[in-house]
DNA sequence: CCAAAAGTGTTGGAATTACACCCATGG
DNA sequence: CCATGGGTGTAATTCCAACACTTTTGG
């Protein structure tokens, strides 16, 4: 949405393309530099940080909306995408907004119309992505003029009830991790044990014993060891392996049970 | 709602105190006769069976629209209730309705007006809550005449999408009882070990030794022994237990990890 | 040759599983 | 007295956690 006539008629007539009182939140998990992060947008006006969302198309299943808007600003098909609540019990999900906080807190002009469908009470519902970060290109729009990728442990306040959104997302990622495989959306196709050693570490916030850990993953037969290795330094290089695309899969639906 | 006046106004003016687009279902879980099971309701019309359900008001909280719905049908208070899922996928959760299903289908006269709030597309909201069988007063009213408690096992088609949420549910409850202790909510005070034991049973769907169970139980510090018994039959009567609340709560709250 | 990070096995203890017999009760 | 279901302990096994030294590499 980029033109100024495209904003005008959004704002305007919204509600004819968009069900009104519900919103998609996403929390797009990448991983780099030892880290954990999610993608943070800025927002004009309110002149902070917010997360990616949008609205639901009248006619548009739920999971596709949520699919269409993190595609839209990341540039990836075929996302790891997860629905984990819907938010309707903080303050700002009860209250209906006036044009006066429009303007005045987002600087966006919306008319002098209070009926406009943008006041109305509006729930949102959470989805979390697991993404490559290397693979992610950012499209920033006419509302968001810049983007920023932070530590999880390091969000800044967030607009609305979206800081209370990202710890859900996290606790979710935390408490899943002990059923399901992770790694797959988040790492690149070829990576090194260390590497996947620190994002168990990241998302647990925990230590986690190197050779454990490898002979874990290695005896539920989740990865494998390739013949390449990666030089990355001064020192010995390490192996590259691969997740076992099936083994993981049937992990995913079947759900495994351990503790790391 | 069971004045002729009251429908009226509800099918007409109803978006004025509610939201529409947005319900709430909920699957009420019971435990009775070695058997989990869930109540529903018959709707007319329909003459089918359905979950209980309702609307959120226009400024009320989300949690506390699902625990007003399960209030007013069960009489209790303190209800365990958890948000597991919204739907917003099927086919029935993309439609927008007509006059004429609901005068044919499900028998309700809403007026000649295509444009009411009703037919709009509805996603909805899953919850659901565990209750003490024996404590459930249900209200049926005039959409609802008659309810009943099913086997989980024998859920018999419901309206819509909803055999879809009661899988999502069960599915949930069934992980959620690797990572924190149920039964609390859905046994009386006071129980045999062969209740809380067959309970586990019926949720996980599997056999789990008995010995093995209670000390278990026991060694978590969950239950305590009483030194009443309860006679039951042409047999042994089993000791009773009670949940020890505190260790019950420090359980919920921080998650246990365990198998059973 | 040295600093930095990768790789690799073993052991003790804890937790989990498997398993069978006697006891109490009401009819 | 008998049929029914309740209660209890131990041994074998598996799983998990703890732990330290050697190897490789580029500079």
């Amino acid at each position: 949405m980029n033109s100024q006539e495209e904003i005008a008629d959004f704002i305007r007539n919204g509600s004819q393309y968009y069900l009104p009182h519900l919103s998609i939140d996403s929390v797009i998990f990448g991983y780099h530099n030892q880290q954990l992060k999610i993608l943070l947008l800025k927002w004009i006006g309110y002149n902070g940080w917010g997360l990616p969302g949008g609205f639901i198309q009248r006619r548009e299943p739920l999971s596709e909306a949520a699919n269409r808007i993190v595609q839209e600003r990341t540039g990836l098909e075929d996302l790891f995408l997860q629905q984990f609540h819907i938010f309707g019990d903080s303050p700002y999900r009860l209250q209906e907004r006036s044009v006066r906080e429009f303007t005045e807190k987002y600087g966006l002009d919306v008319g002098a119309d209070e009926d406009n469908w943008l006041f109305e009470r509006t729930l949102s519902v959470g989805y979390f992505a697991l993404v490559d970060y290397f693979r992610v290109s950012v499209r920033t729009d006419i509302f968001t003029y810049d983007y920023q990728w932070w530590d999880v442990g390091e969000i800044p306040p967030l607009l609305f009830d979206q800081n209370e959104v990202v710890e859900k997302a996290l606790a979710t990622l935390r408490l899943q991790i002990y059923h399901q495989p992770i790694g797959y959306n988040l790492l690149p196709e070829k990576f090194t044990l260390p590497e996947i050693h620190s994002l168990y570490e990241t998302i647990l916030g925990k230590e986690l014993d190197g050779r454990n850990f490898s002979k874990k993953l290695v005896a539920l037969g989740l990865i494998k060891k390739l013949d390449e290795r990666r030089a990355i330094g001064p020192h010995r290089s390490p192996y590259l392996y691969q997740f076992e695309k099936d083994a993981y899969e049937d992990a995913l639906k079947q759900g495994i049970v351990h503790t790391y």
